[in-house]
RNA sequence: GGGCGGUUAGCUCAGUUGGUUAGAGCGUCGGUCUCACAUACCGAAGGCCAGAGGUUCAAAUCCUCUACCGCCCA
């Protein structure tokens, strides 16, 4: 049988990922035995294809249900994707622009329309690319936010909140994206600072020739203004409290008040105020009983009753005019360059307009209170720890949750309008009549649901709820919520609050917090702005496999790590070199019948041994933690360094020599690996497995490996094993130090006292000549010619070298060592000569100082015999 | 303004109860197409672990401050 020469993914993947799907390994059974285990995706939006970031995401959710299916467990891990409300609006809304129109233009129905194909669309490609990552995720109980099932759920929730008095409606300040033309929470709008100006207006005094001067970033808004007010306790402004000022521009009386809300340092102190247009002034126009004039509209624009001249003018354009006409009455006193604070639509990047507006919003208080309980009494718990603070400080401070959006695509609002009496009705299906008047003159709320309100219900919606399923039953509350830290708020607060008011359970036991990808410039990917990796290249070049790999590699519970496309170099050598021991592997394998001879295990076998135990405590350690970095790590070191690197070289004569136990120990830790590593590297892993024998069950049927007993006795000579190592490597440093090919023989002289070590080495002749072309000799007294010293822990080993030999080389090798150790050794030492050292530490420590010391001892004095 | 991360070899990063001589990959230098692998093998060079204090017998690791970079919140 022949085996390509260098791995290849791409057929092996295709054929082995529809392997699992015809054998529906992914379909947990929620009638098994055996103990739970259970994810749910985070969905990803339907707004675009999955980016790099997804990738590591899905990744570790794959690693950890790969493993705990190995370990045992009844895995469920429910994959689903997210309508995106206001994302998808804003991405089809840019199609549209491409032709010159607006959602308005084609409307509702037509707009819809598109949606469902947009989602169509990208349902098929988002659930072909986690198939492509190798994602196993049960795909019979796939979920779409939109599904009836799941809508069901949705308006369930949202009439349970109104009907426990949760929900109210509400003319208040909202965020107002004039583009999207809906409200925003705030957590969907981003803060920043822009170049813009201070401008001081004057207002003057009524009948008189005085003015306050009143400092603003927004002058627009000013056709609003109902007041302005001071802080009580400013000297400047005392007398002016309760004045009545005639506002410029609209010539309307507005008073002069006084709050302890208004900053002293702020402009000039005193600061109008603009109750419709500024969430501080809302606060002080209530508690004021202020008139309330809506100046701008939600399209940004200026309406009555602000002056005829202002009127449907942008709001940028009517700034520039209001400074205009300010500046020509002499009512501009100055003009400054000031950092103003903008909010911007998350999604479009349109300045927010602040908007009082009537809107639909859930009380937070309650709900939060629970929320923040069960991860301050740690039964949700975060890791890394670090994330904990940031969930619970927003919590803290919370506000209300404004749930409705003047969008099309998205969850209809369950509230119905009796267009008669003005009842309200909140009801799972549309009333046939008024409750109150018998009407039938019903209307139906119009506005959509924040997105964010139906991803709460995620993990229990799509196990059934409110319906009591089996699955509800069993899995949940799930193990662990993957995901990354941008959505700390947005999501995973709100689920863990729902999940408690609904089901009265947490909805997971941890959330792992994974690190943001980065470009090679430190640049967050980005589909948008055409900055990023897409996986699926990685995956044609790569393999899935190799993408996998060089993510868990490179996650370490960090911010962020950056990313460059050669990095998956890593996971596909990784790949590559797995993929040529097993040949190796593969070719004494099929002549294993001629295999004979039952030699007895070697020092190398317990060797290998010891370290395959040794990884696999790191293992199970490194998964409990979340330590994925050092998972992949261990496995890549232990299979390339040690494995391949010294335990095949080793074994390679004795395959040679037909040494049956040598091939199947050599297997045996060859297979446990692979078990080991599947989870991480599942295409290469299951191709292998199935590449020896023939078999029916995936490698993911399989247990996950036992340690190997070794006897006490074994243990005690593995030492040998690293004698033997470190004499090969000093012995092929000395060849490269004097430039001595491996062609010509050498030879070598052991003296020992070590009995163990002499035996030992006398039988591993031939490995030594194989290896590194040195034949061993029984040690004389008078070793003729020149040698080089090999100092080993039992004893010292001469190479004779003859011509070769060039004593400066020689003697900088030896005072280089020498050097380094005394160093070494002092340090150790004045450890050893402090009494407090002595006293304090604990006692292996000591002992380990104290035996270092001595070792080291005996090497310098060995080095030094040789100057 | 507040919170949280980062600063370790030329580059990207590990380093998880403080205790062997601080590691890896890539890159560099030198040598190999050796019958699994040049996506490989062998050898080597390269670091006062950002700076300053402190705690400790012992600090890359814990504490404080400073500087710079980044993320988040207001």
């Amino acid at each position: 049988m022949e085996i390509k020469k260098v791995y290849e993914p791409k057929e092996i993947e295709k054929k082995w990922y529809s392997f699992w799907e015809s054998k529906e390994y992914y379909k947990a059974n929620p009638d098994s035995e055996k103990p739970k285990f259970s994810i749910v995706i985070p969905p990803p939006n339907i707004t675009g294809a999955l980016h790099i970031g997804h990738a590591l995401n899905n990744t570790i959710q794959d690693i950890l249900s790969r493993y705990k299916r190995m370990a045992g467990y009844e895995v469920l891990w429910l994959p689903g994707i997210d309508h995106a409300s206001i994302a998808t609006h804003y991405q089809i809304e840019r199609e549209l622009k491409k032709e010159g129109k607006t959602r308005f233009d084609i409307g509702k129905e037509e707009f819809l329309k598109k949606a469902w194909a947009w989602k169509e669309k990208y349902h098929y490609l988002i659930v072909s690319q986690l198939k492509g990552f190798g994602c196993l995720c049960d795909w019979s109980r796939f979920r779409f936010t939109m599904d009836e099932e799941y809508s069901y759920t949705v308006r369930y929730a949202f009439v349970y909140y109104y009907k426990k008095g949760l929900i109210y409606r509400d003319d208040r300040i909202i965020n107002w994206c004039p583009r999207c033309r809906t409200a925003l929470s705030d957590l969907e709008v981003k803060h920043k600072e822009i170049d813009g100006f201070l401008y001081y207006i004057r207002y003057p005094l009524k009948d008189s020739k005085d003015y306050i001067v009143v400092a603003t970033t927004r002058p627009e808004t000013m056709l609003g203004d109902t007041a302005v007010a001071v802080n009580p306790f400013d000297e400047r402004y005392k007398n002016y409290i309760n004045k009545t000022l005639i506002l410029p521009l609209q010539e309307r009386e507005i008073k002069v008040i006084a709050d302890e809300m208004v900053d002293i340092e702020f402009g000039t102190g005193a600061v109008k105020v603009t109750p419709s247009h500024d969430p501080n002034d809302f606060i002080i126009g209530k508690k004021y009983n202020l008139e309330f004039v809506k100046v701008i509209d939600e399209d940004g624009k200026i309406i009555p009753p602000a002056k005829e001249r202002y009127c449907n003018l942008d709001r940028f354009a009517a700034r520039e005019l209001i400074v205009k006409d300010l500046r020509e009455k002499g009512l501009l006193e100055k003009v400054e360059n000031y950092k103003v604070p903008v909010g911007l639509c998350a999604r479009c990047e349109t300045i927010i307009e602040p908007l009082i507006s009537k809107q639909w919003f859930l009380k937070m208080a309650e709900l939060a209170k629970r929320a923040i309980e069960v991860v301050e009494k740690g039964e949700v718990k975060f890791v890394p720890k670090r994330w904990t603070k940031v969930y619970l400080d927003w919590l803290y401070n919370i506000k209300d949750w404004c749930l409705s959006r003047q969008l099309w695509w998205g969850h209809q609002i369950p509230v119905y309008y009796c267009l008669d009496c003005e009842e309200i009705m909140v009801e799972m299906e549309k009333p046939e009549k008024c409750f109150k008047c018998n009407s039938k003159n019903i209307k139906e709320e119009e506005d959509v649901l924040d997105t964010w309100f139906s991803s709460a219900l995620w993990p229990f919606a799509t196990m059934g709820y409110p319906k009591n399923t089996k699955e509800l039953e069993v899995f949940y509350p799930t193990d662990v919520l993957v995901t990354d830290p941008d959505i700390i708020f947005l999501w995973v607060a709100r689920m863990v609050f729902s999940s408690l008011e609904f089901l009265n359970k947490i909805p997971f036991k941890y959330v792992y917090i994974h690190s943001t990808v980065l470009n090679e410039k430190g640049e967050r990917m980005s589909r948008t702005k055409g900055i990023g990796i897409d996986p699926q290249e990685i995956v044609n070049e790569f393999g899935a496999d190799a993408l996998r790999f060089t993510l868990t590699y490179l996650e370490s519970q960090s911010q962020s790590f950056r990313l460059s496309k050669d990095k998956f170099i890593i996971g596909r050598n990784f790949a590559n070199k797995i993929w040529n021991a097993g040949r190796l592997l593969f070719s004494y394998y099929q002549e294993k019948d001629s295999f004979v001879e039952e030699k007895k295990e070697k020092v190398y076998d317990f060797w290998i041994k010891e370290l395959f135990n040794q990884l696999l405590r790191k293992y199970d350690f490194y998964l409990k933690n979340y330590y994925f970095s050092l998972l992949a790590q261990s496995l890549y070191s232990f299979f390339w360094n040690n494995y391949c690197d010294w335990y095949l070289e080793l074994n390679k004569e004795r395959f040679r020599k037909k040494d049956k136990r040598a091939l199947e120990i050599s297997l045996e830790v060859f297979y446990n690996f692979l078990k080991l590593l599947h989870p991480i590297m599942p295409f290469i892993t299951e191709e292998l497995w199935h590449l020896f024998e023939k078999k029916e069950k995936s490698i993911m049927e399989e247990k996950m490996p036992e340690p190997f007993s070794i006897p006490e006795e074994k243990v005690q000579e593995i030492f040998l094993c690293e004698e033997l190592i470190s004499l090969i490597r000093n012995i092929r440093n000395i060849r490269a130090n004097f430039a001595i090919s491996k062609g010509i023989e050498l030879k070598g002289y052991l003296k020992t006292d070590n009995e163990k070590l002499f035996h030992f080495l006398e039988e591993e002749k031939e490995i030594v000549k194989k290896m590194v072309n040195v034949e061993i000799l029984p040690f004389r007294k008078e070793i003729k010619g020149e040698f080089s010293k090999i100092i080993l822990k039992e004893g010292d080993f001469y190479l004779e070298v003859g011509d070769f030999f060039n004593l400066d080389k020689e003697k900088k090798r030896f005072q280089k060592e020498i050097e380094e150790l005394e160093k070494i050794y002092n340090e150790i030492n004045e450890n050893l000569n402090n009494e407090e050292f002595l006293l304090k530490a604990r006692r292996e420590i000591i002992e380990s100082e104290l035996s270092k010391k001595r070792e080291i001892e005996e090497k310098l004095r060995r080095l030094r015999e040789l100057l």
